[in-house]
DNA sequence: TGAACATATCGTGACATCTCGATATATTGA
DNA sequence: TCAATATATCGAGATGTCACGATATGTTCA
């Protein structure tokens, strides 16, 4: 390795690649894509979710607890329906960049 | 599924969204992610991108691989050693967000 | 040709993720 | 309280990904 061309480059530390990876391989699911997708237009009750998502309640449940537990939904209930949110405020630019920069080609 | 709510609603088609979740599964990784952050700043020989990227050789190559099967990347030999470098003109402009997006938490 | 170097591929076991059905919990109203 | 509805969780089998060592290929030069 030479220390004259490494001096030169600018790299992110390890340490934020593999939060980026993390990140990347939470969002890494169509489903879940779509659920951002929906929840960038308002808040969601589950069942709702589901059909928008062309999958099954229990999926829609699955995923959309994936994306709570890394702090990226939040949820409320009222009643007998559960209604979700985004809460990262960098979702939305996240799959606006996604959907710019991935789908293409 | 509430058909008013529904047809106001912009939904990415789902094809798509299958386009970007494999993009991303793609780039999910740590390793990958510093890989391209190396390509971004020139092209690099896969022994040298292996130290900048922490890893061994054939770690490197077979990362290198997957990302070129995908054609994010491309590779010219020149003697014995190989040379690698960014092919996807998104690449760069998606790791700029990802780690704008991603890693802040 | 054969040794040395650079890259590439293969095989395998460990581990994570996906999907689906079954079951559990929570809330409401009869 | 009981049935109905809405969510949530669990378990298991299938599939996918990862890392590692072993081996293979390609290139140069003595």
């Amino acid at each position: 390795m030479n220390p004259e061309i490494t001096k030169k480059l600018d790299l992110m530390p390890f340490e934020m690649l593999e939060m980026a990876a993390d990140c990347l391989k939470i969002m890494a699911h169509p489903v879940r894509l779509r659920i951002v997708n929906v929840l960038m237009q308002g808040e969601f009750p589950v069942h709702e979710i589901a059909d928008l998502c062309q999958t099954t309640p229990n999926q829609a449940c699955e995923h959309l607890r994936l994306l709570r537990g890394h702090d990226l939904l939040t949820s409320e209930r009222r009643g007998k329906t559960v209604f979700y949110k985004i809460k990262s405020p960098q979702l939305p630019s996240l799959l606006k960049c996604i959907s710019k920069n991935c789908a293409k080609r």
